[in-house]
DNA sequence: AATGGGCCATCAGTCAGACGGATAGACTGG
DNA sequence: CCAGTCTATCCGTCTGACTGATGGCCCATT
């Protein structure tokens, strides 16, 4: 029992009373519809009034939920100024360790570790780049504090926490010898593959096999070890490539590469969080929290 | 894992600067001493930085400890206010039902239950005593939605929540034609026993037991069914009656009884809540949290 | 009218993690 | 030097929060 105000269950609360919806809600904080149904009836118990009217098509706040939304934004952010206040003229932040795929080291880190060394200029940053199961593996063995992976490697011991959600797109280079207009042109041309072990090539490789694509022989594709090779490559003319969102902007820009229109289906995945066992200290922490409260965007 | 701060931890570690020890703080906060020393670990693991310097002589707060406890206090009032104020204007807060012993019943709640009813005018309060087992068992069958009792009875479904701090004191009429010097002269008084199943008679007895004085045989003590029809028959010289410290002030004041002050032994126990397995609702819940932010003090 | 789809509630099963009790280790005051 | 006090750690237990599956309800579409 809590009889206190949580503050999770508050900022559940906001997202419900902003989305609408319990099931958009659970979309939006990346929890169950029951978990999130379970929130707001926990929240509702612990104030002692009905906060939602349900029905069938989405929820409206009562009055009192009105009431309490108000609240609950002014202690949210009370709470994340507290947290950052507190420590932030201790920079003895000391090291920022942490484990990301390729295409997260690459797309979106850079920004956030800016703001991160801005907050903290004192700290050393150390970032280890790896396939999402060896990430995994490395949190799970306590040599890396936290990690950020794609895919969904379960190891006992680490908590996979949904963060950024991600579209895998398919492109070519603007001169590309070949054309792609249907799923089934797949079958015709070189796709190029991220290596074995690989995030990414398990959900390019299950997406396609979903599509009914029959890719071909794998020894026959090129496999390229990092997203900007692979761009690069699809730049190049060397086959189909599919990458994320988050790496696409700058390479549309430039003009090389065009995505393919002609797909049926979309390749959509999360960045995750791969969290040890127990609670976040330190720098890790700091990062985490950073990362959480202001997410990047794509583009 | 709890990214955001958590109240509980806050109020945890508000105690332990109060107290200036992790010890005194689980005892204020009816927790165990690792229980404490855990939460403040979760906590400086949530902010990132250390909060206490811990000693053998107690703990003290570092620099950032103390800024999170300045900022902690305002947001446990907000947090407070909060709660008061949401649906505190919808006074449809309907029918408040509990069930207490009748210690409780005759000398805790009514200034409790009085400021309830100021607070919810319109609200009807029923109150059932009773004895602290069938007040488990009617908690635990959900016949009662709040319990308070004394003694420490065990129920599937049930938890037993510490709220205040007893002493149960020996009292003789003030012109009783016996003494009690030492503990030994109980055996030759009579004792003036609550009902069986009372959680007071259980602690009497055990305290007698251990030290070692030989009760005289039951069937001989008269047996009264509450608090105040006890203190009535101590005041008429039948016995000695062991009160609730929340039942003497009045007693002592009317100057029918005095305390026996020869005793080497001193009966402890705690007032507990009885609350059923998941989150208090509606006005069982208000009722607890007003008790709780506002506990009543003896005299 | 019937049907499909979206939404909320409930249920059962699983698993993390919070607590209590016991104990070790560190230091202080008598 | 010993007793007492305080914190940290280990371990077993158990609560309770979440997921996934399922059912019921209502609206929109055909």
């Amino acid at each position: 029992m809590r009889p206190q105000l949580d503050p999770d269950l508050l900022s559940t609360f906001l997202a419900v009373v902003q989305g609408g919806s319990i099931s958009a809600a659970s979309r939006a904080v990346h929890l169950s519809q029951p978990a999130v149904t379970a929130r707001i009836a926990r929240l509702e118990a612990s104030v002692g009034a009905a906060l939602l009217v349900r029905s069938v098509r989405g929820v409206t706040p009562t009055p009192a939920g009105l009431r309490l939304a108000e609240r609950a934004r002014a202690l949210e952010r009370l709470l994340a100024e507290a947290l950052d206040e507190v420590g932030d003229d201790d920079n003895a932040v000391g090291a920022l360790s942490l484990a990301a795929s390729t295409t997260i080291a690459e797309h979106v880190l850079p920004s956030l570790l800016a703001r991160f060394r801005q907050r903290h200029p004192q700290a050393s940053i150390e970032l280890h780049v790896g396939n999402t199961h060896d990430i995994v593996e490395a949190v799970r063995a306590g040599a890396q504090p936290l990690g950020l992976v794609e895919g969904t490697a379960r190891a006992a011991g680490v908590r996979l926490v949904p963060w950024l959600d991600d579209e895998l797109v398919a492109v070519v280079g603007v001169d590309a010898p070949f054309s792609v207009k249907r799923d089934s042109d797949l079958a015709q041309v070189p796709i190029l593959w991220r290596e074995a072990g690989s995030g990414t090539r398990a959900v390019v490789a299950a997406a396609l096999r979903r599509a009914g694509v029959r890719t071909r022989p794998l020894p026959h594709d090129p496999v390229l070890g990092a997203s900007t090779a692979i761009a690069n490559a699809a730049a190049a003319g060397l086959g189909v490539a599919f990458l994320s969102r988050w790496a696409l902007a700058p390479l549309l820009a430039s003009g090389r590469v065009r995505t393919l229109s002609g797909l049926s289906f979309s390749i959509r995945r999360k960045f995750q969080w791969a969290l040890p066992a127990g609670s976040l200290t330190g720098a890790a922490a700091r990062f985490h929290r950073l990362a959480i409260q202001q997410p990047p965007a794509p583009m």
